[in-house]
DNA sequence: AATGAATGAGGGTTCATTCAT
DNA sequence: AATGAATGAACCCTCATTCAT
């Protein structure tokens, strides 16, 4: 549960080979040498290549977990600002992990049922939670929706903001924003992405459309 | 350009086994097993596993293009009815060949220059235009409204098909639909997805909302 | 025993190759490309790449029987002017042949004992037998010393030119040649590594010195 | 620069492999059963085949530097005993170093540009420089004619002793000398190329023939 | 007579992991 | 607690050769 630096550096040095050259194709010894550790310390700390990616995906998790549920009990915010600031945050956390959430997507296509696959799962069904509880809020108070598929809204927040992360020098070429710094450029993407979001979420949510 | 039976078996068999355990996990020898040719002959006839992956790139995409265009050229349908054609034939698309459109999206996100992302930017480039000359017909009609985001766009359709399809089983747990056979389950989803993408659609391209 | 024209174009398109890479170290489909002809081919006409070494030699050797016995019949000529003769005859060979003489030096150090090897010794047997003759009468003529050894002879002309062919470059660059064409330079060093020879055989086989 | 135990024992099993079957002709894996070795160690080691004949090389080249140069600096010798010295401890050193002195053969052929054949030139060098000093030196005294081919002088000496050795089984039987043990023969054979070698050095460098 | 298709065997190399220290 | 040395297994690929046509 608890990392020394060692371990994180390790873990952290394969999240970036993950994502840039996906699981398979990522060797320990590559993982070893750009780390600066030693090739067995990571059979030491972690048992395998496998369990390495199972401690990643606890390592990034157990840090979610807190905001989400703050978010709910806030009462001075209306359901619709609750989503507002869920879609702000999801596209936040995708953005700034966004290697950590390329391994998720990948592994998630897998058809393998690891412990990953498990997490994923959890994760997913705590997510849904609350997305769940704020819109039943909406609901009880008539601002929302009666017929509302809530698996469906995720799929376009997660499926549209990990697509448009992927997909971004495409959008900047497109958009002819080569003149914006790599920072100005992730932060107009990350604002649109967020208002598209929210946009759509208004539309199929209220009755305002 | 053209494959024989052998080289289609061996591509189909390599489609599978990459889209279920990735390209970097999955071996050449598991392929021929699977595909019950020699494993020389994955050589023989592709030249390498890299070579063998962007031949079936070739192969899927080939498949694809005409669609589009016969599109365009129907001057029977309204701007909004080519876009609604389009999802469908999307999701269609993506649904019949989930195994390969998982592949696409793992190698769209891996670092490599390779063949493979030369050609995805082809496509995306191509389909792009194609969106491009439906939506500019909908604004000239004043039909669609004149701010509109295409690359946007096609994040939210590219990525919430995907991630709805990755997503079925949760979706199929959340909503109860494990009664239904695996065709009409399948069937269903898309009918949603599909209408899903066209109410998002219709939403931000047209006045009415 | 006679070799049609595909069948010479592959044997001296290996010949090459052998030379150049060594026997182990060059593929019958490297020889194929090269040559120009169907990889099935050499098998279909020699039967294997060893018997395609072996039908090499055959080819090379069958040419040189000839000269050397001619030489032994003038009676115009002293044992020292036969000598010379044989000399000049066998650096000339070797510099014209020289890819086939790099491979005979190759196969001869090898352990293995293939049909070469035994046809090598015939061709080394038949050879110090014309030297013996030669020897023999020089010997009777009084003209030459009593105690020669022929093989050591041998030794020397066939070391010393094989080693200042192969060492050509070097010599080139030590005695600063450079400003020679390929042929003025190979000629020079063929007459000189001739007058070479002649000076050493002159002195260990007549009284003069 | 400095091998352990198993390292040098590959190193050596490789060497006597490659000279018996060529270097393309021998097999890592040949290499490690008979040195009794992990497959995998060789290139744990040495990183690969080619690599691995590199290390022979500065392995075997290691030990030569010294003998030649402290020959130079002996003030009690004339240059001709100097030359004479030199004679026997190559041909010394070829006989004892005999499979090593085939893969140099060998290798010095192809057409490859290796790190060998670079190894190779600066050795090379270094003899002829040794040679050059001794011969200036020797005609400073004018016990040494002016006009004297080094480079001929190394060929005649490199190509003599190379191919007596190689040739060594013909030299036994044409010479009836079966009845010689092994060692016995290789002392004799090794006392004539010696006394052969130095008999056309000092015909060719000295006034007296 | 000649060849495209095919293959079993083996090539060199890298893999993740273990183990003695 | 940490690591250099070592390895069995597997990697992708190429080999020389065969065979149906």
């Amino acid at each position: 549960m608890s990392y020394n630096e060692k371990q994180v550096q390790i873990m952290e040095t394969a999240e970036e080979l993950f994502a840039m050259n996906g699981f398979g194709s990522t060797s320990v010894r590559q993982i070893a040498d750009k780390a600066g550790v030693n090739l067995a310390m990571i059979s030491y700390y972690f048992g395998s290549k496998e369990k390495l990616i199972e401690a990643l995906v606890d390592y990034r998790m157990s840090h979610v977990r807190l905001t989400l549920e703050n978010l709910l009990k806030d009462d001075s915010l209306t359901p619709l600002q609750k989503m507002n600031l869920l879609v702000t945050e999801y596209v936040d956390r995708i953005v700034q992990r966004h290697h950590f959430y390329k391994i998720m997507v990948t592994e998630h296509m897998l058809d393998k049922n690891s412990e990953i696959t498990v997490k994923l799962l959890k994760m997913k069904q705590r997510n849904t939670e609350v997305l769940q509880q704020i819109i039943s809020e909406g609901q009880q108070k008539k601002m929302f929706r009666k017929d509302v598929d809530i698996v469906m809204l995720m799929s376009v927040m997660v499926g549209t903001s990990n697509h448009a992360l992927v997909n971004r020098e495409f959008y900047r070429t497109y958009h002819k924003l080569e003149h914006l710094s790599e920072d100005e450029f992730i932060t107009l993407l990350k604002q649109r992405v967020t208002e598209e979001i929210k946009a759509i979420f208004k539309a199929q949510l209220t009755y305002e459309g």
